[in-house]
DNA sequence: GTCTATAGCCCGATAGAC
DNA sequence: GTCTATCGGGCTATAGAC
């Protein structure tokens, strides 16, 4: 196990902070509190506030584009990407709670990253809701509006951060089996 | 039809900056300049900048109560409940998709109101467990995680207001509808 | 690698003229 | 009801000592 370098502590201890109040309300003086150090300290590790924020978001959006990557080469059936999906985003977020709430709350105040983060959410998109159309063509879903199927899944495992802490006596297995049984099939007899 | 007053045109405005950048983010000179005016004229109808994320909050946090109380005293079965709660998120976020981002977002930076706000939402979700557990005892719905199903269905429905605006081609009905059929009969043939 | 001090700017809010 | 001017303070970031 690599030894955590200083500044990969600040972007943890910064991504905490980003959770609770959001990027704005997050002041450099309170994460270098958060730290044990002063501010001016900081900046022997980091070269600005915006490049903590584009390192925690755009590493976690790459993660999730390659992870798309590899459940669209599989040869598997569109339930069984679908659940590969689910698989994803519990594991992601399990290993990264709190920059998971920069990803979702915080990626409008990227600058310079804004326009390349935004091309892998679109595309991300993309590919996901291409997954469910074919499964509606093959007759493994039901013909219900493709993007209402696509919001609903997204904004449930986008969500997940919020959810996780809150339930440490499921493990990830657990918790993707019980996330498919509502998200796939439904939960009325 | 009542005339809009100048302070609701701000608490309106505001909203909408909020759902862009979050409160924090949002200056009381960039509230001025989307009305029109200079950031010290807004102080003639209003508080603070604290006092506008206090009334868009609380009113549509309270606006929620009210409804799920309804859907309580009602002697509908839990399917017709849970279909009441669904129409019930709609109507909200299609009336106040500004507002409905604040409360998802921004309620933390409620100071004096903030006790308040989360002991509605607690009892909000409170009263949402309890309608699934009823299912799930009656044999109304499948034997899983109940909090599992109300995260599923709460974040789905609470995200709502950022996929609305794109889809102005669907009416609440059948926007209602298809998310019954997605939350509450799950996807697979 | 951390500190003190501070530059340069922006913040919410108020006073008082019109 | 809106304006100009401004207060008192907080912000990110830098300079330079240790």
């Amino acid at each position: 196990m690599k030894q955590e370098t200083r500044k990969e502590e600040i972007i943890r201890v910064a991504a905490k902070l980003f959770k609770e109040k959001g990027y704005s309300a997050v002041t450099m003086r309170d994460l270098a509190t958060a730290m044990g150090i002063k501010a001016a300290s900081l900046y022997n590790h980091i070269n600005s506030k915006q490049d903590i924020l584009n390192t925690i978001i755009i590493s976690i959006a790459e993660e999730f584009t390659q992870g798309m990557k590899l459940v669209q080469d599989s040869k598997l059936s569109c339930i069984e990407k679908l659940k590969q999906i689910v698989a994803l985003h519990v594991k992601i977020a399990s290993e990264n709670i709190y920059g998971m709430a920069s990803l979702n709350n915080d990626w409008m105040h990227l600058e310079t990253q804004l326009n390349y983060y935004l091309s892998l959410r679109n595309n991300y998109e993309k590919d996901f809701l291409s997954i469910i159309q074919q499964g509606i063509e093959s007759s493994e879903l039901k013909e219900v509006n493709p993007e209402i199927i696509m919001f609903s899944m997204l904004t449930t495992l986008r969500s997940l951060y919020i959810w996780i802490p809150k339930k440490e006596e499921l493990n990830a297995n657990d918790l993707a089996n019980n996330l498919n049984k509502v998200l796939i099939h439904g939960i009325n007899i």
